[in-house]
Order: structure tokens, then C-alpha cells, then sequence
DNA sequence: ATACTTGCAAAAGTTTTGCAGGTTA
DNA sequence: TAACCTGCAAAACTTTTGCAAGTAT
């Protein structure tokens, strides 16, 4: 049987009051606030457990390596701003995308990425 | 200026004769038939150096690090086969990805990316 | 008490960099 | 010749693993 360590209620804790997807190395350092001697492999071990038993969704970002959010969300895409690199997580689903399976193919799944402008980098402009 | 070096030449080939988008350690047993000294090195530096000057594009396969494909490839998306890994370019973007964009955001670019399986692994069922 | 977990350090995998020597224009 | 590149080996990262010690049930 599995046990509630403290190591595993931070990190599920994290992810629910994070803004967004994390990665691994955030997890980190923000869930040693709660167990400062928490270390990097407990935390990709969790993750791993975490995915597997379905309590967190693991999100692949484009050139960014594995990012992490709790599981049971709506069905949801992701919109990254290419000034202040936050991660947004965004309502809705394009239209069409079953009809793109090609001939005999049979799909499972998907995963849209939109890139751009937050609205605070949009107000502000380039901050370099 | 540029330099036109086997090597570079090498991997362009590469890229255009292959099926699919290709990760770099793909690219360096390919371009080896052409160039066999060719070093992992000079593959990672090419690729930055083409990606950069807009010859070749680089696409990001969720938990499988970065493929390159040949630039001005009409747009399209990819779809990944679970059972036998490959990778195919599809044809058409689904719609509605614009009103997806939350207010005041602004939409440079998108990715879409399908899993599912391929026709030939539904045809003859999984290999394990 | 037993099974499960942890932190550390070492290992493995991937991408980048420094440099002396080689190639292109 | 001058600028640019290459291959090698070392370095930097990221993720995984082995293990002795610690924790949850």
C-alpha cells in the first residue's frame, strides 16, 4: 500500500495552488517551502507515481521538457507568452481536428499549443 | 560569410529525403552515410545554424526532445503512431484555434499535434 | 515489524562549449 | 590569408537509479 508522505501532499499541493503547468525543477522549489529537505529525485519520482495512478497530467511543452498539472481539469489547451514565458491554460477545443486523422488512422488524442502575447506583455511591450 | 561544407550540405539532404521529421542522432546516422566523420557536435551546431536562418524547422514531439524538418513545407501538424512511433505530417489545421486566444492576448503561432495509430498498426494489430 | 520512501551521490542521456587543426572562399 | 567549420573531449544539464537510513501503516 501506498503511503501519504509528506514529500507527496507537497507536491499534489503545489500543483493546486500553482497559476499554471509546472516543471520539475519549480515543483521543487516551491514545495521545499513546505519540506525543505525534499530533493529533485523525490520529486521526479512522485511525478512519475503521480501520472501513473492518474492524480496529475503531465504536459509535454515545446522545447521545455515535461511540465506538470493536477489531473481532472477540464479538457484544456495551453498558450505560452514568448516575452514573459508564463503558461496560460486555456478554455475550449478547436473544431475539426477528428477530420484530420488521415485515411485508417484512428485517433486517440491531442494536444494544441498556442504561442504569442500575454495581455500584460501586450500592454507593457518588450521588456528588453 | 557562410561557408558551404559537406557537412551542412549533408544534413540538408538528410532532411529532405527523409519520410518524416527527423531527432538529431537520426540526422547523424543518416548524414554519416555521406559525410562519415561527421560528429554529434556539428549536427547540433547545423541544426541551430539552419533553424536560425530559416532553412530548416524545428518541431517539438511531446517527450521525445526536438525533430527537424526542411523549411517552407506547406503549414501542417504531425501525428504520432503509439504503437510504432512514427511520425506523420498531416494536411490541413483545424478551426477556431484563433477564437480560442483568451482577451487581449495576442496569437503568433500554433502547434497541433495528434496520437493515435497508424494504419498499419490497426491493421495487423499491436506488435507486443 | 514490514513495506514503502527519502536524500544523497553516482550514473545515464542529451545538448553545448573550448580548442587545436582543417576547410572554404 | 582570413573567416569559418569540424571533430574530439570535456562540461553542463536533465532525468534515473542504487543504496543505506528513515517514515508510514
Amino acid at each position: 500500500m501506498k503511503h501519504r508522505t509528506q514529500q507527496r501532499k507537497a507536491l499534489v499541493e503545489c500543483l493546486h495552488e500553482a497559476s499554471g503547468p509546472l516543471s520539475p525543477a519549480e515543483i521543487l522549489w516551491f514545495s521545499k517551502e513546505k519540506v525543505p529537505s525534499l530533493g529533485i529525485a523525490t520529486v521526479y519520482r512522485n511525478l512519475k507515481l503521480l501520472v501513473q495512478e492518474g492524480a496529475v497530467a503531465e504536459l509535454h511543452i515545446p522545447g521545455q521538457g515535461s511540465y506538470y498539472e493536477p489531473a481532472g481539469m477540464n479538457h484544456h489547451h495551453h498558450f505560452q507568452c514568448r516575452n514573459c514565458k508564463q503558461i496560460f491554460c486555456i478554455e475550449g477545443c478547436p473544431q475539426g481536428i477528428k477530420s484530420l486523422t488521415p485515411e485508417g488512422f484512428e485517433l486517440e488524442d491531442h494536444e494544441v499549443f498556442l504561442y504569442g502575447r500575454c495581455s500584460e506583455c501586450n500592454d507593457y511591450g518588450p521588456m528588453f
